[in-house]
DNA sequence: CCGATGGTTCCATTATTCAGAACTCAATTT
DNA sequence: AAATTGAGTTCTGAATAATGGAACCATCGG
């Protein structure tokens, strides 16, 4: 049974294999609607979607009936907000979330910095908590992200917690993409793993922003049916080098520290 | 299975009955675990969801493949990343947000206290947007929220947009919940609808929490395709009744650009 | 070893969904 | 003004996926 589900099967959200029925079906055109950068016609979506007319107007109704989508005053269709109150739920009662809180804001306090909490989905990176210093800003800016995997602390330090076959499995499904000029390829990200698994820290020098350092350490549990990581980031003129080398310690002892409480808050299983 | 051959009864004229087919099945079980308090055993499941053994499996099955649902190491459910994920976009691109953003962060500047944005849907309040003072305080606490309509500033504003039937109907939908002693009935809130037509204000006076008070405005569409709110929200020693009064213009300006800002923004429609 | 409890798989039956065409309605073009 | 296009909606029998019931595996506790 569940326990270990075996492998990672669909990566991507491409649509090609549908093992979920009509569902898998209905989340393809969620998926549409919540990647586009505008909220689309009906046209639109039938161009993109591939059905016929009558079939894609149905399955649309349903959608909106059900809140997931919207219906603007002009027919264009929107995310809807059913999805922030599901979502809101989950995440109010995401266990590892809250087993991490506490930890995340002694961190925050030794630090000064924003601390981010991610775990890995698929082979992205969704940010699950983050917790800043005094600014006014943007909340919910990074929670429920889906990040890439290759140049965020979080993601490097989540991956280097894989044994090699998923890490493979993973890399080669992943399209590459060069945010700045320190920005990973495959290879040398495999070569950063190898330096995480040996020191215990994932760093990320600019690599997703310029601008932009962290430090990160993995947080997984031991059947890795969950993998994800804790790291501190800032202004790169506040994170210098030795600031970085400085907090990998405290960031290690934070995952250790989640860890633990892991072991602990779930509960005694299997 | 002959065709529908006249159709006995009627649609219940009161209540939107959901024709949502497979979708709403499945949603219904998303709900049910959402709202669990914690994760749910299959049998837990089943025992509310009053359907045989083997749909609930493969329904929950559906749900745990597209990452709505996850099984948890011990075989229990509950909410997936995947709606985290699907949310955090729904409500990056929010139009409405995004045009409010810049009005609440004026409105925070001003007063130093929690501004709130929220929105009707159905017989709740959804919080779309917060925007704290400088306290290194839960975000996402708020937003995505459903929070009642009778007892929160937003709520009542919303309220006071409606026409009175649509008004009858939620009302009488709700089941009102005693939260402090200043908690509003179905009928002391009608008095207070009339009220906050008049003055163009919502007032929070304890009713939903000892010792929080808001001010509201409502904010809403001409053809009332969306209903909502702005309020400003703050412990009850700093927002004295003055404080309330003086800060009463302040959040129906901000109310108002909102408004003016979504005529512009939302461009041509109808 | 037995008998619970909790979860999974199978398969004929049935209800939903599908596809494609026909239809409405408004805005443009001729 | 009539004709044409574009965008969206509503019908159908036919195809497909969901259903429900029972039988089938695990574990666990005695």
């Amino acid at each position: 049974m569940g326990a270990t589900d075996g492998d990672i099967m669909d990566k991507n959200e491409s649509a090609d294999k549908r093992e979920t029925g009509t569902l898998g079906k209905l989340m393809v055109l969620l998926d549409i609607v919540t990647h586009a950068d505008s909220p689309m016609r009906f046209t639109d979506i039938l161009a993109v979607a591939g059905q016929p007319r009558g079939t894609l107007h149905r399955q649309l109704g349903h959608l909106t009936e059900e809140g997931l989508l919207e219906v603007l005053a002009d027919g264009r269709y929107a995310p809807g907000l059913r999805l922030l109150d599901l979502a809101s739920r989950s995440w109010a009662r995401n266990e590892f979330r809250l087993i991490a809180e506490p930890h995340l804001n002694a961190l925050q306090q030794l630090t000064g910095e924003t601390v981010h909490l991610g775990v890995l989905r698929g082979a992205s990176v969704i940010y699950l908590d983050k917790v800043e210093g005094s600014q006014p800003v943007r909340m919910y800016s990074q929670i429920g992200n889906a990040s890439p995997i290759y140049c965020t602390g979080v993601g490097k330090a989540a991956l280097s917690a894989l044994p090699d076959d998923r890490l493979d499995a993973i890399i080669s499904s992943v399209s590459f993409q060069r945010f700045t000029d320190n920005t990973l390829t495959p290879e040398t990200l495999r070569g950063e793993i190898a330096d995480i698994r040996r020191s215990g820290n994932a760093f990320d020098r600019e690599e997703h922003e310029v601008g932009i350092r962290c430090v990160a350490a993995p947080v997984y549990s031991e059947d890795l049916s969950f993998v994800g990581g804790v790291s501190v980031t800032g202004p790169a003129y506040r994170l210098t080098f030795e600031r970085l080398e400085e907090w990998a310690l405290p960031v290690r002892r934070t995952a250790e520290s989640i860890m633990s409480g892991m072991r602990i808050g779930l509960g005694p299983r299997r």
